[in-house]
DNA sequence: TTTGTTGCAAAACGTTTGCAGCCTC
DNA sequence: GAGGCTGCAAACGTTTTGCAACAAA
């Protein structure tokens, strides 16, 4: 069910998007999203600016710019989970889906439910056009659920 | 429809908060209760900090620390929106809502939908046990809108 | 040629931490 | 009296910014 979007696809739609507002093509600027769509799961600015270190060199600012661009043109999402720094997801070849954020370790993981989607998606509002949407659940995962029975006085 | 908490009846879940868990029981976690008792909307560590200055003069590591205790007994929600500071937001006496946020202005707007909310907190999972819940959408407001469709070249 | 973009480093920002003194318990 | 809590300021880590050099248009 999840169509697979190929690089080249992508590549096309940030060149359309930088062409219409008229900023440049650079080499950093692919480099920087061929580097996240080898990516699975979550990154932040730190992993993909180390990751990218030996392939090819771009500055963190670089780096910041650009998934900013990316973000405006929707091919990443940011996420604040943590107090710390942001979590960055690809928005492209993925389905919608919701996260459950244990507030005792800090894990992330990700479901899907059809119900909540619709319900959420068919929601309209008279005065906000709405783009996307980020659902977090908080509570314990059954890890540290365990982990407190056992350490419980 | 809206159940209306006294600041009484909060202070009497703070108080047994800390009797529980062993925390004291000092003037300035009162002063700081008392005072987002009387904030209506969202605020942040800074808007605390500096709103009580002239009624009771506390630190601002206080204040952090006040909020993470207030966090963990479940009289306030901590909402990581903009990339900068964190939002409070009381979790007493209010009803379950939803957020809109623009991405142009960062404006925050709450709405209720009961749909969704029943969608979203009849979902069980059998390695996770949800405490609470944020939902956040993100577009743009009809401010924003207008400004662009006048801007636009 | 123009000017948006880069890399670098310094600065900014909210938040956390270390420590001496204070005040609940 | 003991030790958790406070205030202060310095430290922290992520993100932003200023600026000269560079390169896309």
């Amino acid at each position: 069910m999840k169509e697979e979007v190929s690089y080249e696809e992508i590549k096309e739609i940030f060149t359309e998007y930088l062409r219409k507002h008229h900023h440049r093509k650079t080499p950093e600027r692919y480099a920087i999203l061929q580097q996240i769509y080898s990516y699975q799961g979550h990154f932040n600015a730190d992993v993909l600016f180390n990751g990218m270190k030996s392939d090819y060199r771009v500055s963190l600012a670089t780096v910041y710019n650009t998934l900013e661009l990316l973000q405006a043109c929707k091919l990443i999402i940011k996420h604040q989970l943590g107090g710390q720094f942001a979590q960055y997801e690809k928005a492209f070849g993925t389905a919608t889906h919701h996260h459950l954020i244990c507030t005792n370790c800090g894990k992330v993981k990700e479901f899907s439910d059809k119900q909540i989607r619709v319900a959420i998606q068919s929601r309209q509002f008279a005065h906000f056009q709405t783009s996307h949407y980020s659902l977090y659940l908080f509570g314990l995962c059954s890890k540290c659920i365990d982990e407190m029975k056992k350490t419980k006085s």
